[in-house]
DNA sequence: TCACATTTGTCCGTATGTATC
DNA sequence: AGATACATACGGACAAATGTG
């Protein structure tokens, strides 16, 4: 018979100290007590308070950093700021594993039609006109720069992350957030094709305007025509 | 007028020593010179083959940690493993984002009956006789588990990466396993409940049943099932 | 059981680069 | 331009863990 007491208590103290450090930091930025914007102490100062090694503090800020809590700045008002969001870390991570495993663009096409295709609905079921604002300067401002002959590359990225955001669900919006990421990796090549920014830029606005009108099938018809041009550009 | 060239060539040394020895050593791993289960040189051997001192070393060794990239051990035998998978780091990362969200039980569940089906779709369409042997096994070991009055939690959850990896698209994998170990943490705090492990083996089962008599709307049905009985149990 | 070698973990002192005032 | 505060980086040292003879 197992001694469920030993299931209840967990060791205290982890194996490395650089570990435990990340982890009370991360347990103030989770209880709230540091807020984003605030800075924490500088490396002397948090190795005194720590009572440990500077060297000790700097890997712990190493995973506070890679996991996206902080940005550390150099220079005399420097440190280590608290951040909004580790939305991109996943997307960093998650586009190690893309190439890691070799994924083909067909895949992460087949994969992104399937998955925006189903955070449109609830998109269409949940948009407000805060969300209908933001597309539309999106594509304001992306029709602006292919006027100039300048691709709007990270404007029609951001176009498929303010529609996730527009379906009122934070899963939705991490999921096509990575998957973006991707997207962006891959078309990290092609960065001077105007012509097709501006075939893009039409397309979301076709988009807008299908739900606007209500017309759910018409928006997720041209959603499909908008990944699939993107698939023969690559 | 922006200069264009501005827009193409990115610096090439990147302002910290240790994120390029990370980088150096990832490449070296996608490029296949580093294979999974090889080991790196010890840290003293990296300071002296890179030219540059232990601290900076260790700290670009703990970003690879962090990316799921290699294991850190002590020891005479011990020294930094290279690994054939980052999902789990992609996972823990998820879970932090779906904490610092406060993301509800609501809002996953939901997102995972959407994605989960369309994922289902898929593996219909694609599944092999091995996966529905590994499908098979698990059920069977879950079974076997709450006979013996012990709830089969991992089993359970490790179910649905399964049927994920049946659908042949590694991005669904991806998808599925970050999502799942959200569900895991959600879990953790019913961890004595077989009852709830039963059901949910007998509807797995159910499932796996559907899919092979080619029941599309049944096993889609099922799933959706299983998914909220989840939700009912937090 | 007992040394011994190897490797990571930790600390300290020092020096340099960098951003701000 | 100079002073200041901070991260970055180096080298040396010892402790702790882990396997071997």
């Amino acid at each position: 018979m197992i001694d469920q007491t030993e299931l209840i208590f967990n060791p205290i103290k982890s194996r490395r100290t650089f570990e435990e450090v990340s982890n009370e930091i991360k347990r103030l930025i989770f209880q709230g007590i540091l807020k984003p914007g605030d800075r924490l102490p500088s490396e002397s100062e948090l190795a005194r308070r720590f009572s440990v090694g500077r060297q000790t503090i700097r890997e712990g800020l190493r995973l506070l950093e890679l996991s996206g809590f902080i940005t550390v700045q150099k220079g005399s008002t420097g440190g280590s700021l608290i951040r909004d969001t580790i939305l991109n870390r996943i997307s960093g991570l998650f586009l190690d594993a893309i190439q890691m495993k070799n994924i083909s663009v067909d895949e992460l096409t087949l994969a992104r039609v399937e998955i925006e295709r189903v955070v449109l609905n609830h998109t269409i079921k949940n948009i407000e006109d805060l969300d209908l604002k933001n597309l539309q300067e999106n594509i304001l401002q992306a029709k602006k720069m292919v006027e100039n002959h300048i691709p709007a590359f990270d404007q029609n990225i951001q176009f498929h992350k303010l529609l996730a955001k527009a379906s009122k669900n934070p899963v939705f919006v991490i999921v096509v957030e990575a998957i973006m990421a991707v997207v962006a990796h891959f078309l990290s090549g092609y960065e001077k094709d105007v012509e097709g920014s501006r075939k893009v830029a039409l397309l979301h606005q076709d988009i807008v305007n299908a739900i606007i009108e209500g017309n759910r099938d018409e928006a997720i018809r041209l959603l499909e025509e908008d990944l699939q041009q993107l698939k023969r550009v690559l």
